[in-house]
DNA sequence: AGTCACGCTAGCACAGCGTGCTAGTACAGT
DNA sequence: ACTGTACTAGCACGCTGTGCTAGCGTGACT
């Protein structure tokens, strides 16, 4: 135990425990005891902590997210367009991991899809959606400005970096095969390149 | 036992019997020892037939994915491969349009989303994502065959596309801006083009 | 000072899981 | 008749998530 594990109390030391071992090894099942032994804590306590071991992987996932992104990184020129786009991304998606996005999925579902579709329903998602759209749109319209993308129709552009970020959204609610983490940056990687290198 | 049971070798009443499981609970589990105990076989003797449960899974989803989508089209070397494939990946998304796309949501959602996470749920549904990838991803070895996709990661290509149809199906369910024909077949053909054009 | 309550920790028990393994059976080919 | 192969049965191991009780310290109230 370092000095400053030491320092943490154990619902600190658990977490820290379990990034570790997402970082080691992005697939990692995260269990029970195999976190509760790597932080130095019995079972007990961390159960006393983490209830169910869903909540210990929420904590730990969303522990991971937090270390991550801001939103004014699209104007950071000193790292690459690509890394700034993937991170401006993934903002969007930061707020839903693990159970949030089910919960956030739940509630979507039950306000846009379970009533009938009214008007005033219609133009509430619409709304949200644009917004979305909205922002990726202008994401890249300043990756254009500073000649890092070939002007070209960044509508068409922004509703295929929505749908992907819809996709996985989804999978991030519902349960995942390994690690989200990995296959996630994959995907995104692909999906940005894949914008970046398009000629219109 | 019925007459049919036993007239079916013990693989046939395995699947037989993890089909059935499947259509009174789609969330089932399908753990070795339920499926022999339903089938009347000794665990061992399923793991004969199968020797992993991920063996089992799949061979059980691929028994049922086998009475809905045909893999036909993608062999038809009279049209361009880049159309071949938006056709199979179309055909995933056919069931589900309209009307029809926000019910099959609903399900999927109020199957696997509404109750609370259990180890069973989450089988079942990686059982079928893992499934539609392996769909995917023989289309795509099937273009890497004949030449006209590059040889390379086809998982990580494949779980792209997977994610892009995610989000195309989520889209049908929800309102649509205007035409969503215009605007699926343009993210579509993207996310083609980019696997298509990808250099590994 | 006593004691009561509560946050926290430790650790065992249980049922379930996937899997490795061996022993036994039935039947084909030689 | 002998042998090999396909199949079946079933036990054992180590793992899992979770429920449970017992003990520890600390702070508040009488």
């Amino acid at each position: 135990m370092t000095a400053d594990e030491q320092n943490m109390s154990s619902r600190d030391r658990i977490i820290a425990a379990g990034a570790v071992m997402l970082g080691e090894d992005a697939g990692a099942r995260l269990s029970v005891r195999a976190v509760a032994e790597r932080a130095g804590v019995s079972t007990g306590s961390l159960r006393h902590h983490f209830p169910t071991q869903r909540a210990l992987q929420d904590a730990v996932l969303a522990r991971v997210y937090d270390e991550v992104v801001s939103d004014d990184r699209i104007h950071d020129r000193t790292v690459p367009a690509r890394e700034r786009l993937i991170d401006c991304l993934r903002l969007v998606l930061t707020p839903t991991v693990g159970e949030q996005a089910r919960q956030a999925w739940l509630t979507v579902f039950r306000t846009f899809l379970v009533p009938e579709q009214t008007d005033e329903i219609r133009a509430a998602y619409l709304g949200m959606e644009r917004e979305g759209q909205r922002r990726v749109e202008y994401w890249l319209s300043v990756l254009v400005e500073e000649g890092a993308l070939a002007d070209g129709d960044n509508t068409r552009r922004a509703r295929f970096l929505c749908t992907v970020l819809n996709g996985l959204s989804v999978e991030r609610a519902f349960p995942a095969e390994e690690s989200i983490l990995r296959s996630e940056a994959e995907t995104l990687h692909t999906a940005v390149d894949c914008v970046l290198s398009s000629p219109a």
